[in-house]
DNA sequence: CGCCTGGATGGCACGTTGTGCCAATAAGGC
DNA sequence: GCCTTATTGGCACAACGTGCCATCCAGGCG
């Protein structure tokens, strides 16, 4: 039943993905202002009117670029270890999950920063993180099964969103490369303990968190650079 | 230098308010997506170009309205007493803020309820708590003068106006009443200590601050709802 | 009084956005 | 090979948002 999405959807996937990235590349050429709906859509081989049914709105045409990283975190979450203390895991999995993995992880941080760059993309950044942060409320609420306060819960899923939007956006606009002193995951990280440190929800689900100051997963990375 | 704005300024923002009051209307009655900008346009007693002289966007017709509680916000804080610890006065300004002073006041929290539930207005809603974060940021700034880390400060501007985000979401959502247990200064002033608790920014700026639980502006309030 | 300058307004044309509808076509299961 | 279903493209259309110009109105000046 939670078996693979059927052929043709995946195949509709793979297309979606490919116009994600004519997208992006218009648009960071010459911004999404300057480019058209159509230009998108001739670039990536497909009619205007087969390309808003891919994308409602324009500018979404890059969600999927910039959805990915956050995707791939709240999974990394939901499959971190059950003992592990939750703020733990949130962590981990985000410093992880802004570390590129491959030349093409790399190459798509350099996309993300001129896409971050563009006032235009604004509401679609903003969308993504929503998205995202419903996802999170869902797997945060899984790993606190009993009455958890579901108030509690989503104030949890914004202060970690919150942590990952601001350290991207602090990122994009500065010069920082992609590793390193001012990295996203040396910020990410940071944002993170910062964010999540007062928050009740925790001492609820791991009793083993320690009060003191831990190892977490950001001490493996060069000093920060402030 | 710094005087009241010029005449014609504040004509031109009582027409802006005008306008919005009728775009609000409207967009409640029958949504934001079923109302064309030639419609509040007419409503308002001005053409279509005009309109859009005030506004570059048709939701953001009401964003004056959705503002005005952050904007009272911002400036409560920024007129509270230096000696008040930072994070209470965050909190009593934005309880404050969120306390409807006057029937007026009753009626735009309503009036906002009807709003947040519009799904095609979310754009605006964001907007306009970008923009109070930022606003957030220079009153902050000035209150810690030296050589205050910015991404604290940034830190802390993003979690304070994510918690009045999600006490207004969350109250939207619901059908609680606009004082009382689920109102929103009962979910504000409980958001805002959760998300607030763990900040650095407090300690360097009022190191009289109490570690303990201390009595704060929403103790005032009649207990929670949970 | 007439003149003139600057800002607000309205009307109009125009390119673009996003959607409903229908016919053509390709894909996938039997 | 057939049949069902989904995807696609073309077209028309309402709405959006902007550039441009003509008009109007207030207020300062000779």
């Amino acid at each position: 039943m939670t078996g693979r999405p059927t052929l043709t959807q995946r195949r509709r996937d793979a297309t979606r993905l490919e116009i994600a990235r004519t997208a992006a590349a218009l648009f960071a050429e010459q911004g999404a202002e300057a480019t058209t709906a159509e230009e998108i859509a001739a670039a990536a081989g497909i009619s205007l009117r087969t390309f808003y049914r891919y994308f409602s709105v324009k500018e979404d045409a890059v969600a999927p670029l910039l959805a990915a990283g956050g995707q791939r975190w709240v999974d990394l979450l939901a499959e971190s270890p059950a003992e592990l203390p939750l703020r733990e895991a949130l962590e981990r999995s985000a410093v992880e999950s802004l570390t590129p993995a491959d030349d093409g992880a790399v190459e798509a941080m350099h996309w993300t920063r001129s896409l971050l760059r563009d006032p235009r993309l604004d509401g679609t950044w903003q969308r993504v993180h929503s998205a995202s942060e419903e996802r999170l409320r869902s797997v945060l609420a899984d790993r606190c099964p009993e009455g958890a306060d579901p108030l509690e819960i989503r104030l949890a899923a914004a202060a970690a969103t919150a942590a990952i939007r601001v350290a991207l956006e602090q990122w994009a606009a500065s010069e920082a490369p992609v590793t390193g002193p001012g990295s996203p995951q040396d910020l990410g990280a940071r944002c993170m303990r910062e964010l999540t440190a007062g928050l009740r929800l925790w001492g609820r689900t791991a009793e083993a968190w320690p009060h003191g100051r831990s190892r977490t997963a950001a001490d493996q990375l060069p000093p920060s650079s402030r």
